[in-house]
DNA sequence: ATTTTCTCTGAGAGTGCGCTCAGCGGGTCC
DNA sequence: GGACCCGCTGAGCGCACTCTCAGAGAAAAT
């Protein structure tokens, strides 16, 4: 079985072979850092940094899905999608674009079953992202149980975007969401601030690490409140969250 | 089997052959320290001082994982890992960087799965990451049982930091944590305190073997205590972990 | 337009950690 | 048997890490 680098089962073809996804994107940094991610889930990653490229490579790796910024140097995003389609029709695509670009295009879009991030997004919305749509289409085989993640007494149902201790309902802000998924999709392990800075704060973020501590500690105010707490400190490595009982 | 200067096994390849890892600092001193420490892991070592070279170098090594300086003569670490992704995709960096420079373009590093020590650090922890490295993209061959260890009735988990011995959890600090690594991974071999000291602080710590008997007191009381002794002091000599029974 | 929510910064307090120092005890050597 | 050396441990100091609180600014909701 196809796993991730964490460890936990990968979200494979219905063959078991790896997905595959094409990331497209001019700035070869983010281009970099995305198909990073995009691998450390497990999956094969090629990347194209335009649109003429971006055919050429999909042709060659007929991708499930394809990570496409709109803003591209030679033609723009929904040009490429065309193309793209004539390659491999049921293609997912994941656009990425400015917060105040032509929304209503996008909204358009989004009504056919693919979906978009604004930049500057966090690692963690996009591979999440990524992923809701692979499970959405079928492409993927559901070896992680699908939308519910579950860790101890805490459940998080990604798509309903929602969260219960104990049967208990937890209200949580964007950010608080983002932080505890990550944190529910690497349980038992220690993670560095650093780390989780890079994965859930978006990529160009400048502050410090000290917003961990502080959304940490908002987590704990509401996941841990007058209950036996999961989210523990190891002074001088980072956080963990672990089921209670032992 | 390839095995390490130690006589444990070493982990390898899926393959059988010696795991494979490039080196590229500027500074040759800490190069071939480094180099050393991962040749006693039983690894096949190549370094390089500069950007370009370590690209010529990982042509014609097709390393396993890289240990990568960011500050080069030549270019910056980030330029020199899109490079090397297109010599060998799925190669595994470590970043090496200074303390201050965390915040600075190292974002996002991480979130790929590839991980970061800061300047100065012990050779121990360098090893650990790129072992950790290289177990989670699944290049090693899992000789080791996977991140768990053990010796009689103590079990250490890496990436949960945690250490039980009967069951028991003990808490430990982060110097205590490393120092019991490295007696874990050498058991029934008695380590020298230069030795120790060596491998488990930094290679700029100042200070004398003496602190090595402090920490070995420290870990004798949380590990020891009140069971038969794990912890042996060899007069003259240095110290050995021993599982009870023979 | 107003209110509410959300995110982040900065300061301050508390605490654990790493290390030095110093004294004690037991083994070793003359 | 006495002196010395090696190793062990308790006390304590400074520092770094972590948490919490309060508030500013921005975004979203009403």
């Amino acid at each position: 079985m196809t796993t991730t680098r964490s460890g936990r089962p990968a979200l494979t073809r219905p063959d078991g072979t790896p997905l595959r996804v094409l990331v497209v994107d001019d700035d070869d940094d983010l281009a970099e850092v995305l198909s990073g991610a995009l691998r450390y889930e497990g999956w094969q990653v090629r990347t194209a940094g335009d649109g003429a490229s971006a055919v050429v490579a999909a042709r060659e790796l007929l991708p499930d899905a394809v990570v496409l910024d709109v803003m591209l140097p030679d033609t723009d995003g929904f040009a490429v999608l065309r193309s793209l389609r004539t390659v491999k029709e049921d293609v997912c695509v994941l656009f990425l674009t400015a917060r105040d670009a032509v929304e209503d295009r996008i909204a358009g879009i989004t009504a056919g079953g693919d979906d978009y991030v604004t930049k500057p997004f966090s690692l963690e919305e996009v591979v999440a992202r990524v992923r809701g749509l692979l499970r959405r289409a079928g492409m993927a085989r559901q070896l992680d149980g699908g939308p519910r993640m579950t860790v101890g007494d805490l459940v998080m149902d990604e798509e309903a975007r929602e969260v219960t201790r104990a049967g208990e309902l937890i209200d949580l802000s964007p950010t608080e969401f983002e932080l505890l998924r990550f944190l529910m999709r690497n349980p038992r392990r220690v993670l560095s601030k650093t780390q989780i800075l890079d994965r859930v704060w978006s990529y160009d973020f400048g502050g410090r690490a000290h917003v961990v501590e502080l959304y940490i500690s908002y987590l704990r105010k509401k996941v841990d409140a007058g209950r036996k707490p999961m989210i523990h400190t190891v002074r001088g490595a980072g956080y963990v969250l672990k089921p209670v009982a032992r």
